[in-house]
DNA sequence: CTGAAAGCGCTTACAG
DNA sequence: CTGAAAGCGCTTACAG
């Protein structure tokens, strides 16, 4: 591994010409940059990132801190964030938090981001202050997606809109029983109450009352989503339709719809939020929101912020689209 | 910002000892150790990856190189390489290819890598000989999931059986006219051609013709999948039966089968490859591999590589399973 | 336009 | 058990 001292000797000059020659820096002369350039080639040079952190206290490197990135949202943005970001020529550096509480911990608290990174992306979560507190300590620009801190930039979708919006939908059509399929508010892991608080507002809006039975629990998964889905779908007086707070739950919702013997949008009908990959596969409804722009504009956000970090960030809000598939209609005749 | 001498300072002793205390190294006395371990705890001390890695030449950081983080089969393997790395105390770089032959130069060249990571790991690429000596030169160990490299660590599955396992079931079903969807083996991006060998291996065994009107490309997409489907579909002599190597395409094979007028299984059978998390949902029969375990075992894999470097590195081949559903059945009479 | 030198914050023999 | 010192490989004023 050849250091900078074997491109300096190669090339005939000081460490210190290199150094600016390789960084495109002015006052080298053309001749001189020609020489350097071909002796690194030569030598196959490549700078150690250590030491280059070290010496001028950036690492070129970008922290992702997400609850997961085995699920299609993360993946996605993890993906668009990752090319934006590789074309900035910054590295990023990967924090999947999984469900445990301790590498939650540690993440927020800079332990594990200190020194190390000089910004960081926050996906899928809801910090508490202390944790905002903790992170913004850790020194560069935070841009979280998904929900919106004062002090950092964000980007994200009105969740209470999108959800009136899949409601409304279902209203319009006829639909008056309509139940409820959340994530699980406790862990503060994804979009929280916004979407429960969406559909009660727009229940309440048709001047139709909130009841806590049709409210289900599906932890934002597939299987969750068709568990509480079979629970609603038992219910003596069953709902004629289902809004899932994510396509992932309204898929499996579907699927209990299916093994109830029930037809959709027949007998029932169901929509999600997020328009999945696999949500045109299935004829889901759904209210889509742009997951790949999201990841490439809150990688420039935090682009934008290390150039000019004096600039106030930014808190920007994506459209939603009602994208209307097989999966909604009119409700059963009988129970209009 | 507090430095290593800050915590000297405040516990009366030298960096030396400060470090070694940190470290857990012994040579320190109980009672030196306690004062150190108190001023960092005190001062939130964390030390400078940079420095420690100029210092000492390890990263402490595993690279991981795939085409694609936003595809479910990758992104579970990332999140659980990530995972085990993580409680090793290893960071973990990603690097995403794309498509983009230069990203993926780059990548393999080692200009992104050296001197940037201790061990990298390789998810679903076939790298060329030249590749794979680029790699090496990097330095560290390196672990492939997906294929199996001479001197490198890998965990795979058997290809050329599991997609003989998945004709198989076909055949014994009574299928003798079997569609084959497989990726593009052009780009050397995942599994090449050991998926369709298979596919005419068991057709030879059972004593049937490979036809190549029978073998369609569907570049492990949804939508490819449902578009070499569509086409398998539209031969005047119909399929009875459609293998796609992977679930994803299966997926899409599933819905142009549908969206043709076709029953499945009762006029079309429909098996893959992955146990994708959706396979269940959609009643998919498929050939199920190990995935979690593949990048947990990955993982592992380096790590051993990282302490014990001398030791040659081992190539492992995972079980998979034939996981039947609803999917596939009997051909239809006519046909038969 | 170019170089000598200080310094970034650690780790690690070496000496005691 | 502990410390002084060298050194890891860069960047960046500063001087010329």
């Amino acid at each position: 591994m050849s250091t900078i001292r074997d491109v300096a000797e190669a090339a005939g000059v000081s460490i210190a010409t290199v150094s600016r020659a390789l960084h495109g820096l002015p006052r080298v002369s053309e001749e001189t940059r020609r020489r350097v350039l071909a002796a690194a080639a030569e030598l196959r040079y490549v700078a150690s990132p250590s030491a280059a952190s070290l010496a001028s206290g950036q690492t070129n490197a970008i922290g992702v801190v997400a609850p997961f990135v085995n699920r299609w949202y993360f993946a996605v943005i993890v993906h668009s964030a990752e090319e934006r970001l590789r074309k900035a020529g910054y590295d990023l550096l990967l924090y999947s938090l999984g469900t445990n509480a301790h590498e939650r911990r540690r993440a927020f608290a800079g332990t594990l981001l200190r020194k190390r990174v000089d910004g960081v992306l926050v996906l899928g979560l809801h910090p508490t202050p202390e944790e905002v507190a903790a992170l913004s300590a850790v020194g560069g620009p935070v841009a979280i997606v998904g929900a919106e801190v004062p002090g950092w930039a964000s980007v994200r979708i009105d969740d209470e809109a999108a959800a009136r919006c899949a409601v409304r939908h279902l209203l319009d059509l006829g639909h008056r029983r309509i139940g409820f399929i959340g994530g699980d508010d406790e862990l503060h892991t994804a979009m929280p109450a916004d979407r429960r608080l969406g559909y009660r507002a727009e229940l309440a809006a048709a001047g139709l009352p909130t009841r806590p039975e049709l409210e289900a629990v599906g932890g934002f998964t597939v299987t969750g989503g068709h568990d509480a889905a079979e629970r609603l779908l038992a219910l003596p007086e069953r709902p004629t339709a289902l809004f899932a707070a994510s396509d992932e739950m309204a898929m499996g919702a579907l699927q209990a719809a299916r093994r109830s013997g029930l037809r959709v949008p027949e007998d029932v009908s169901v929509i999600g939020i997020d328009d999945h990959e696999m949500a045109h596969l299935m004829e889901l409804t759904t209210v889509a929101q742009p997951v790949v722009a999201q990841g490439t504009l809150a990688a420039e956000m935090i682009l934008a912020a290390l150039t000019e970090p004096e600039r106030p960030p930014p808190a920007v809000t994506v459209p939603t689209e009602l994208v209307v598939r097989g999966s909604t209609g009119p409700p059963p005749r009988r129970a209009g």
